[in-house]
DNA sequence: TCATAATATGTTATAATATAACAAAGTGTT
DNA sequence: AACACTTTGTTATATTATAACATATTATGA
């Protein structure tokens, strides 16, 4: 199981540089960003990525195979998560709307198959790319 | 734009065996199942994928990279689409339910911000393996 | 009908994303 | 100290996806 609180070395310097960032990123962008810390192979990459996953530090983007991090308080362990991604910026933006979260969370298919975990990703305009493309 | 109606040799070739196949194929499986009709190459496949999304005939799985046939009405041309995917046994249905459609396709965000198109994946076993694992 | 635009194909090469497998070092018990 | 457990480092390789270029096929309209 991870543990509540203790990053290792290699954990916090990926996380460090996800939460600094402005949009998601890939896993070879962080690598080629951490050479100079000695971090050397794809894998002490990915290997850190799982974890935080795990911890729910991070999220992975599905679509677009890159990640960020978490900066909301309802996607407990990231089991309910959703996004809203800008098709022209890549803009990456976490949705934390309880509403949503609770109408996902609650679905039950035709079967009355409830599910435990989910992931949804909008896509369309951000704000700012609305107003550029007028 | 993609025409209505007429499939190339080669969608023709991918869709088929994607519409047979019970559970998502991937690119590479797609390709190997269709040497002997004498694709080669990676890229035949990936494009005909690709117009096949296009046209709606098919959807990405994204947190599997793999494709499955629509089975959907409600989905107009990929805009809206959802799946519950079993995490035992790999089995993804497709979700059409046009409540839920209906909500996210009107969901705004915080800022007032609406989508064009959304992908919803849901996790959790399946009927058969939770009987299974009882 | 023929020219021309658009779409689809075939092919080689390579880029980007991700995991396997193994050896060693560090950390936290009891 | 002995033990289990997690993390690290490293090399190699698997998997997924695109670039670039040449050719063929198929609309479509003048």
């Amino acid at each position: 199981m991870a543990q509540a609180q203790t990053l290792s070395r290699n954990q916090q310097i990926v996380l460090d540089i996800i939460e600094k960032a402005k949009s998601p990123l890939k896993a070879y962008s962080i690598l080629f960003n951490v050479q100079k810390k000695g971090i050397n192979a794809p894998q002490q990459i990915y290997r850190a990525l799982d974890k935080l996953i795990e911890m729910g530090k991070i999220h992975k983007i599905e679509s677009k195979n890159a990640f960020v991090a978490c900066r909301s308080s309802d996607c407990e362990i990231s089991k309910a998560t959703a996004f809203s991604i800008c098709e022209s910026c890549e803009m990456v933006d976490e949705i934390s709307d309880t509403k949503l979260s609770k109408y996902l969370s609650n679905f039950s298919d035709k079967k009355g198959t409830k599910f435990k975990r989910f992931n949804l990703e909008f896509f369309g305009l951000c704000k700012k790319c609305k107003i550029e493309t007028k």
